[in-house]
Parts: structure tokens; sequence; C-alpha cells
DNA sequence: TAGATATTTAGCTATTTAGCTAAATATATA
DNA sequence: TATATATTTAGCTAAATAGCTAAATATCTA
């Protein structure tokens, strides 16, 4: 289950500012971990973990790899927030 | 931040489940419980969570307590997700 | 008040997670 | 090819999480 991914890659605050730079513009990920007060590896495991989860995506670029936001998972997400303000139903019909 | 709460909260199978049975009907504690294949104190600490995150509330009455959901933190959830969609801008404005 | 039912709290253990350092991989360039 | 830069992978440790059982708390009713 997909959603499963997606909800555990954004439990962490870390990884939500990842998307909220990321919302902005795409970046390498030496350019996020500039961002943060951590190591390079720890962000690389975060980046990877969104990735999993497809919210991100990855292209390398000569000795860079660009990251960038996949918006059709949060159409996902939104829908399933929509079945809790429409009350009644099961989401599934 | 609340926000955060409500992510951690999210980020479980079990609870997400609670919210889709709550979607339907105010089910107490027991009722809850039945649904899983997991004992009670168990559901209860998932229970606690989701409340800790705003996104149940809880009502005694009689021996039996009654959870319901609040749709309000689904609201603020929304307009995260809506972020993601609306390319550029910080959503902070 | 005593006993039954509903639910939570406390305390334990196994698993997962997030951070670190060191080493490996990939690319660019002298 | 050798060296430098960018990034990831591997392996470790400390902290967080999810499950359990046993005990505590709250309410109802005989």
């Amino acid at each position: 289950m997909t959603l499963n991914y997606t909800f555990k890659a954004l439990s962490d605050p870390t990884r939500r500012k990842i998307l909220d730079l990321l919302k902005e513009e795409d970046l390498t990920a030496g350019e996020i971990a500039e961002h943060f007060n951590m190591t390079k590896p720890s962000i690389s495991r975060h980046l990877n973990l969104l990735k999993q989860a497809e919210l991100i995506w990855d292209e390398r670029k000569g000795q860079f790899i660009y990251y960038s936001l996949n918006t059709t998972v949060f159409q996902d997400l939104m829908k399933w927030v929509l079945q809790f303000q429409n009350q009644g139903g099961t989401g599934n019909e």
C-alpha cells in the first residue's frame, strides 16, 4: 500500500522541510543539505525515503543529482484527506 | 507545532483505519478494538495518540467512552497539501 | 458495599528510526 | 590515469515506537 509510504515519509519534520524547499525550485542533494544542521549522509537517507514514497524525483546531471517535487502523489493524498471532510460514505465507492 | 503531531499520528496504518471507522459513526473504545487483531490496551494507546493530535474527540457516557472524528484538523491538513499543488509561493503568505 | 464491565496506565521487550563516521561509487578534469 | 568533488551505502548506537501482560481507575447494578 503506497499511501503507507507516503505518510511514513511525511511523518518527519526534516523531510517535510525538504519538500518545502523543493516547492520553490529543484535543488541538488548538496544544496538541500546546506539548509540543515545535519550531515550529508543523513540528508541522503531522508531523500531516499521521500523517493521511495514517490514524493520526489531525482535526475543526475553530471556530478550532481537534482531533486524535484512529484506533485501527483499529493493529489492522492488530497483525495484521502477529502474523505474526512465529506461525512458519510467509505471513500471507496 | 501541531502539524507534527498530526503527521506522526497519521503515519500508522492502525490509526488511519481507526479514522476510517469513525468516519462512518461514533464508536466506543471497545467497539473500535473489536475491529483489530490487537489487545485493548494497544488500541487505547493509538486512540490516545489520535486524541493528542486532535484528530478525534472522546466523551464518556456512563461506563463507555465514545470516540468521534474532529474534522477541523483535516482542514488544516488540506491547506498543507494544497501548497504543493499550486507551484510557487511559500504557502505562508 | 461488592462484583461486573469498560477503559486506561504502568512497565516490559522487540523492532524501527534517525543520527553519526568511514568507506564506496560516479563523474569531471588536469 | 590520478585527483578532486558530489553523493550514496554500510555499519554502528541511542532514542522512539508498537506490541504485550498485569494492575489501576471509573461506572453500573445487585
